[in-house]
DNA sequence: CCAAAAGTGTTGGTTCTACACCCATGA
DNA sequence: TCATGGGTGTAGAACCAACACTTTTGG
């Protein structure tokens, strides 16, 4: 090694965008910050990569001290370098985004004191974030709705066991469009990869629904191809 | 404020992978290194962000004194962390894309010695690229390939004339794969973005083909909308 | 007149969109 | 028996894939 890297002090951090379904609303997990600057604030979970980890590993470590979540994957989706994005000095942040089952029996819980609370928020009414992560989120949402085009990504937002009413309301609150309801049935069912199971919703003053299962195998046999352009 | 960001000497640097088409071949612009590590190798463009510089500007910048060329729109497509993707520290890099016209009045000119040259490089015939320069290509070349098939971004590659033979030639190349020459005739007119000129074709020893041109105005206004999942 | 590429339509299949009523259930 | 959401089919339009021959030009 002849050349030494020009070096300087600055930093890299990860944010991270984890979108929840709960009570037919779209939320994100947002935590409340214990540090300056910004204490005190509603925030997307993120902290300083190390010198050590990759960035990817460090969006995992970072997610699970801020909010006690494991072992979901996350995905980059931008960096945000503009240079003054943080009042403390050059911080330049790679944002991830992963969806997630909002399960009540999982807590939420910060193991660090970086943050005093994890909680999901409503996407509708996040009001004012800290730094960029206002246009964080946006972004993010914006890679969410484009990605649920073409890829089963639904699924991982919804209990195991999902209704098509349910899976319905999800990809409106997502594309915030209404979408019909036989067209949107016949489509799903046409691709393959639902299970239709044995058992009926539970617990509802109404006719109860069927249940169904996504059915990862069968995604996967039929859609090795993906987009096309023609033959 | 009251806290103080922990620091660590790191550094971002941005690579640029910009995509030409030239004799029915697509190409990438690399440049060779004049300094350790990789020295007198071929290499992506790519150099290190200063403290007081945005990530979307040191890309300009940096493309430019390596290269000599300026004012092409570039888009970032991933960010790069793993500890040891370069020898001599910790480096993240931002990665960029572009589409140009090669044009060869332009020349090619780095305007610092980082780098001794710059040309422009068949993609399929690369060969060994310095650090994880084969892993940036390969996830800039998926973008292009991805984004092809829902924005009209061959354009940005062909001279402002061009024959639809050429224009199929470049999808082909992108894609890897053969088109229908009707169908692929058929579909580029339908979209009514293209205006036809009175000229045609000029020195080849066959029926000259008529020209063609882009026409931004009537892609705009025709594609407010984009992607859909239904009604 | 030959070689080379330009240019051109149709058909059958698939997918998309729009649209409205009866059914099952629990309260 | 009522209110609520569950569940279902069709017809017309648009789009897609497959396919082969004639025309123009320069040499």
């Amino acid at each position: 090694m002849e050349t030494i890297l020009p070096k300087f002090d600055s930093v890299f951090s990860i944010d991270c965008v984890i979108f929840g379904f709960q009570a037919n609303e779209l939320k994100i997990l947002l935590i409340e910050r214990n540090e300056e600057p910004f204490k005190g604030w509603r925030a997307l979970p993120g902290y300083i990569v190390k010198k050590d980890e990759s960035i990817d590993d460090a969006a995992e470590r970072i997610l699970y001290e801020l909010t006690g979540l494991r072992d979901l994957h996350m995905e980059q989706f931008h960096t945000f370098g503009d240079v003054d994005r943080h009042p403390q000095g050059r911080v330049i942040t790679i944002a991830y985004y992963a969806l997630i089952r909002i399960d009540v029996q999982k807590e939420l819980k910060p193991v660090t004191n970086i943050a005093k609370s994890a909680f999901w928020y409503p996407v509708n009414e996040l009001g004012k974030l800290p730094f960029d992560h206002a246009k964080v989120f946006e972004t993010g949402f914006q890679k969410l709705r484009r990605r649920l085009g073409y890829q089963p990504i639904a699924f991982e937002l919804l209990p195991e066991k999902f209704t098509l009413t349910q899976l319905q309301t999800l990809y409106e609150a997502i594309l915030n469009k209404k979408l019909d309801k036989r067209n949107f049935r016949k489509k799903m069912l046409s691709y393959g990869f639902l299970k239709e199971l044995d058992e009926k919703q539970k617990g509802v003053s109404y006719r109860a629904a069927k249940l169904y299962r996504f059915d990862r195998r069968k995604y996967n046999k039929i859609f090795q191809n993906e987009l096309s352009i023609n033959g």
